[in-house]
DNA sequence: TCAGGAAACAATCGAACGTTCTTTTTTTAC
DNA sequence: GTAAAAAAAGAACGTTCGATTGTTTCCTGA
C-alpha cells in the first residue's frame, strides 16, 4: 500500500499533534517513540517526517505554541482589568482554569525544557518568564499601592505559580469539586496570603489601631 | 581485566546510587541508559547487574529510600510540637529546607512515579499519601480549634505542598536570599492564607473589635 | 598460604531506536 | 482523461538499548 484511501494532510498532522501532546504526557518526550506515535495515528514510522523536521522539533512546536498559547490568553483575559487586585484575581482565574483543562500540555511545557536543545530551550524559557511577568507586575502594583504584603514579588510569583499549576496533578472534571468552587478556594488562599494585614495604608493603620488589633481588611 | 585494583562493593553501590540520582534527575528515567550510568561510575553496564535486579528496580530504590526519609524526617520535626499552628509552621519549615537541599531526589520521586510498573507506584503513592496526611491533619486541627479557614483541607493540603516544593525548581544555595529568609516568606504566605480572619474565636472577635478592624491575631 | 567469595570485564543477544530513501497509491487540477 | 502533486507504505541504515553469561582478577579469613 502507499497513500490509503481518504487520507488528508491537514487531518493526520492534527492527530500527529495530539497524539504526540498525549504520549509525551503520559510516558515523557524521550520515552516516546516515533513507532508508537505512528501507530496512534495509523502510519508508518518513516511517514510522520513528511509533518516534522525531527523528533526535536516535534516537542518544540507543541511547547512553543503552548506558550504562545497561554501568554495571549492570560494577556487577554487581564486586559482592561483595572487595580491590582482584581488583576491578580483574573490571573488566578485563568491560570486555574486553563490548567484544569490543558494539563497535558502544562505537564509538557513544564516538564520536558529540559528535554530541549539550548536554543529551543533560551525561547521556552523567555516565553515563560514573560508570563510570569503578568502576575509579578500585578504583585508589585499592589504592594506599590500598598494592598499586598510582598516583600519579594520574584518568590510570591514562583510560590503563587507553582501552588496554582499544582492543580493539573490531581484536577478531575468529575471530581466533587466544581471548577468554581476550586477557583474560589484557590482564590482565597491567594488573596490573603499576600494581602496587606491593614488593607489601607502602612502607616495610617499603625497610627489607628491597637497593637493585637492591626490587621487585614478584605480585598 | 577483572576485579580492578582497590575495589569496594559498598563504596561503588554507593557512587552507583548517587550517579543514579544525577543522572536520572539530569536526563529522566528513560533517558538514562546504563551505559551512561555505569561509564559514571567507572564500570562496564554489565557490572551494574551485581548491585540491581534491573534499571526498574533502581528507580523504585531510589524513590523508596527517599520518600521514608521525607516522612521519617517530617514526623521527627513534628514530634512533640504543640498546637496546629506551630506543627504547621513545623511542616512548612521542614519541607521547604529539605527540598531546597534534595531538589534531585524530589523531582525524581515526584516526577518519575509514572515510570514505575504498577505495585511500585501503589506503594510510592501511598507513601505520599502518608506524608501529605501530616500536613493535612494539622490543618484539620486548626480548622477545628477556629484557628484556620480551610474549607477543604485536601485541596488547601496540595495547594500548599505545590507552592512548597516548587522551590526546587529554582533554588540555589548560593542566591541572594538565605534559607532562613525564605522560610520566612514561605510561612508568611502559608499562615495568612489559611488564617482565619479573627485569629481567635469568630464570635468573641466578632463582639470585641470594631466592625473595619475585626482581623487577625498573627500566630 | 591458599581456597573461596567478591568484584568487574568482555563479549554478546535480540529488540528497538531515529532517520532516510524509494516506491506505490490516491487525489487534484487542468 | 491524464499528468502532477500529495500521502503514505515499506525497507533499510547504523546505533544503542537493557540484559545475560562466562571468565578473570582481587581480596580476605582461617
Amino acid at each position: 500500500m502507499a497513500r490509503t484511501v481518504g487520507s488528508n494532510g491537514a487531518r493526520t498532522a492534527k492527530a500527529i499533534r495530539e497524539a504526540g501532546v498525549h504520549l509525551i504526557y503520559k510516558h515523557g518526550y524521550e520515552a516516546m517513540s516515533l513507532r508508537q506515535l505512528a501507530a496512534e495515528v495509523g502510519l508508518q514510522s518513516g511517514s510522520l517526517y513528511k509533518y516534522f523536521e525531527n523528533k526535536q522539533s516535534l516537542l518544540f512546536d507543541i511547547v512553543r505554541d503552548h506558550m504562545e498559547d497561554l501568554i495571549t490568553k492570560a494577556a487577554a483575559a487581564m486586559e482592561g482589568v483595572e487595580g491590582p487586585v482584581e488583576r491578580l484575581k483574573a490571573y488566578v482565574d485563568f491560570h486555574l482554569r486553563y490548567h484544569m483543562t490543558r494539563s497535558a500540555h502544562v505537564f509538557i511545557a513544564n516538564m520536558e525544557i529540559r528535554s530541549l536543545d539550548a536554543p529551543h530551550r533560551a525561547t521556552v524559557v523567555d516565553m515563560r518568564r514573560q508570563y510570569e511577568g503578568l502576575l509579578e507586575q500585578a504583585l508589585r502594583d499592589g504592594a506599590a499601592a500598598g494592598l499586598f504584603r510582598v516583600p519579594e514579588p520574584k518568590v510570591a510569583t514562583y510560590a503563587i505559580i507553582s501552588m496554582l499549576t499544582g492543580i493539573c496533578m490531581w484536577y478531575r472534571s468529575d471530581g466533587r469539586l466544581s471548577q468554581d468552587a476550586l477557583v474560589q478556594i484557590y482564590t482565597d488562599l491567594v488573596l490573603e496570603g499576600v494581602s496587606r494585614p491593614e488593607g489601607v495604608a502602612l502607616a495610617e493603620a499603625v497610627a489607628v489601631l491597637p497593637a493585637g488589633g492591626r490587621r487585614r481588611a478584605r480585598a
